[in-house]
DNA sequence: ACCTGAACACCGTTCAAGT
DNA sequence: ACCTGAACACCGTTCAAGT
């Protein structure tokens, strides 16, 4: 699935596609696949072709992002103790839904595919590298898994834009407060 | 708004209205307006005369579970300490959210109006109760306000059917952690 | 005052035909 | 092997005509 096409036009479509889906998933609502497939000048089968689920076109779109969150983990839990560390990432997370509201969505799709495919450096795993720190040192609760992170964090796309200020780095707050022993 | 219709025909299609929508509204998915419509025997011009927006139809059909959450509050508070009927109070949204999937989207609507309708008994007020009695015992964070436990609350939404039993109470106690002082 | 239902808009998805 | 785009399906929403 998602493999690199053969044929160079179909590589270029493929990125095309994606780029013009970065661009046009930052405007408010959900993004349409269609005007997606119009923006990279492909028809519609050739966005299905590549990407048969929205989800796998949104993992592709925000691959980078996830992908730095992922690499952030054992970064902090490096420089901080494990719950400073956990909560430096929470922020960082909520940093990047604020600015890509549809991250989000990438995040949960990848933990959903995690689970069948066991991709190596998820976002699953470095919510447990974290967790499991902070468990190692009696600072977190024994019984929280990185689905409960990723559940209590989807609240975090119902703040409305006009209160993310107060909003947003309460909840963490909030969160973390749970996850803490 | 959504007031009383002045004609018995009328009264009766908003009664069978919302009686059909209650009876489709816990098939998977999205409930379909049309299909309510049509199961209702009217119109769509109908539905929409009568419920202008899908919330204040889905408003309609919870209204009595969501009454009873809120008559629940001030009950539960008079046989606990504020905590434990707060505990005792999510866990109750949790049943409902359970049983009636939808039941949250009408809360969430509720909250919604109530910002702008300030109607008295409403989800909102029921909440902020039980959180200030926790608060004057300062068993609950002082910063802690009924949006942000119904942000979380949201949460218990995502959980799939087949991991509800050991998720959701595990997620309510993470929570009521984070609320605690 | 209220109802009907055809009609429009919109968007996701498929597939026969083409290169 | 890959692409195109017409066509279908589906659902929300409106509105002219009717009682």
């Amino acid at each position: 699935m998602a493999s690199v096409p053969r044929r160079a036009d179909a590589a270029q479509n493929r990125a095309r596609i994606v780029e013009c889906a970065r661009a046009l998933v930052v405007r408010p609502g959900e993004l349409k696949l269609n005007e997606v497939a119009k923006a990279a000048g492909v028809g519609q089968g050739t966005l299905y072709r590549h990407f048969p689920t929205r989800d796998d076109l949104l993992i592709e779109v925000y691959r980078a992002d996830v992908e730095a969150l992922v690499a952030a983990a054992p970064e902090l839990l490096a420089e901080q103790p494990p719950l400073e560390a956990l909560h430096s990432w929470l922020r960082r997370v909520a940093e990047y839904a604020r600015v890509k509201r549809g991250v989000f969505a990438a995040v949960t799709a990848s933990v959903r595919t995690d689970l069948a495919g066991h991709s190596v450096g998820s976002i699953a795993e470095a919510i447990t590298l974290l967790l499991d720190a902070a468990k190692a040192q009696r600072v977190a609760r024994p019984d929280v898994d990185a689905r409960d992170v990723v559940l209590l964090l989807g609240s975090l796309m119902k703040i409305d834009d006009d209160e993310w200020d107060t909003r947003a780095g309460h909840l963490i707050e909030i969160i973390l407060a749970g996850l803490r022993s």
